[in-house]
This record gives structure tokens, C-alpha cells and sequence, in this order.
DNA sequence: GCCAACGTTGGC
DNA sequence: GCCAACGTTGGC
């Protein structure tokens, strides 16, 4: 079973929002390696929520994918920041899934503790320049993450 | 195909 | 607000 992690800007959309709406398209992804990551979902995988420019950056809280990768609706939207002229009429440039929420962190778990656990030293997310959006995460890094907060990923 | 310039990300 | 690191663009 493969877990993701997603980073969101929480001034933006963050893990409150996810749980405010329910349900969320993960669309303007623009860049290939995250998106071939969004092409690899499946239903049903799990998520960290991780909120990048904010205080404190870190993970938020678990989400699932709820839809597996399709057409993202934004690329060809002249009036979103994320249009690209680009991208071909059928959509199939960028892609978005849908995520809901599973599980608020009972406190957001910082970068600086992430980057602690020596289970998380190979993760591109610890890595010094790592703007990566989209990447997998090892089921022992999600358990750790979880173990961090005090939450069991096995009762997910 | 190279690579300099540019725009963006994201931690601090 | 700063700036290092990165991905993309475009001239050649």
C-alpha cells in the first residue's frame, strides 16, 4: 500500500479547509515529477497533509485519495492563475485527483522534528532544496510521522 | 543539445 | 523579506 505526501500553502487551502469542504480536486500541479506521482494514486491511499509556508511548516494531517488521477480543470481556465496556454484541448497535460480528509494531527508536527527522525533522513522532503509537491512517503515514514503525535496508523 | 536567464518554491 | 535551489524556457 503506497503513501503520498502533499504540501499546501494553509493561507491557501489547508487541512481545516479539507475538513471544512469535505472532499477536494487537487488541481494546479505544475510540475511533471508531482504530477506523474498524482498518476500513480489510487483510491483508497493515504495521505500526509503538509502545510509548507506557514507557522509552524509541517504535517497537519492524514488525507485519502477519494478519486484516482483526471483531466486537472484549471489548465485550460483562462481566469485561473493556473492556466497553461500550453496544454492540449483534451486535458491531458496535468492532472488532478480527489482527496477528503481522514485525521487531524492533534498538533501539526514541524519540519525541524520530521527532520529528527532518523526514518525520515532519505525523504525528499528533508532534503535542503526539495520544492517538491507531490511525493511518496515509506509506510514507515507514515508510521512514524503518526507515532510522533501520538496517533497508531495501524488503526486507520 | 547546451546553457544562461528567468520565474517559482519554500525555509528561515 | 531574503535568497538558495530548482525546473523551465528560449536563443544559439
Amino acid at each position: 500500500m503506497p503513501f503520498w505526501l502533499l504540501k499546501s500553502e494553509p493561507d491557501v487551502f489547508g487541512y481545516p479547509d479539507l475538513v471544512r469542504v469535505g472532499r477536494e480536486p487537487w488541481n494546479g500541479v505544475r510540475n511533471y515529477t508531482a504530477r506523474n506521482f498524482l498518476r500513480q494514486m489510487a483510491v483508497g491511499d493515504l495521505c500526509l497533509f503538509y502545510h509548507s509556508n506557514a507557522k509552524p511548516t509541517g504535517i497537519a494531517g492524514v488525507a485519502r485519495v477519494a478519486r484516482e488521477a483526471y483531466p486537472d480543470n484549471l489548465q485550460a481556465d483562462r481566469a485561473s492563475a493556473y492556466h497553461d496556454p500550453k496544454a492540449p484541448a483534451d486535458g491531458s497535460r496535468w492532472s488532478m485527483v480527489d482527496v477528503e480528509p481522514v485525521l487531524a494531527f492533534p498538533r501539526v508536527l514541524p519540519l525541524d522534528e520530521i527532520r529528527s527522525l532518523p526514518e525520515w533522513h532519505a525523504s525528499p522532503l528533508t532534503q535542503k532544496g526539495s520544492r517538491l509537491s507531490v511525493m511518496p512517503v515509506t509506510g514507515e515514514e507514515f508510521r512514524v510521522a503518526l507515532a510522533a503525535v501520538g496517533l497508531d496508523a495501524d488503526s486507520l
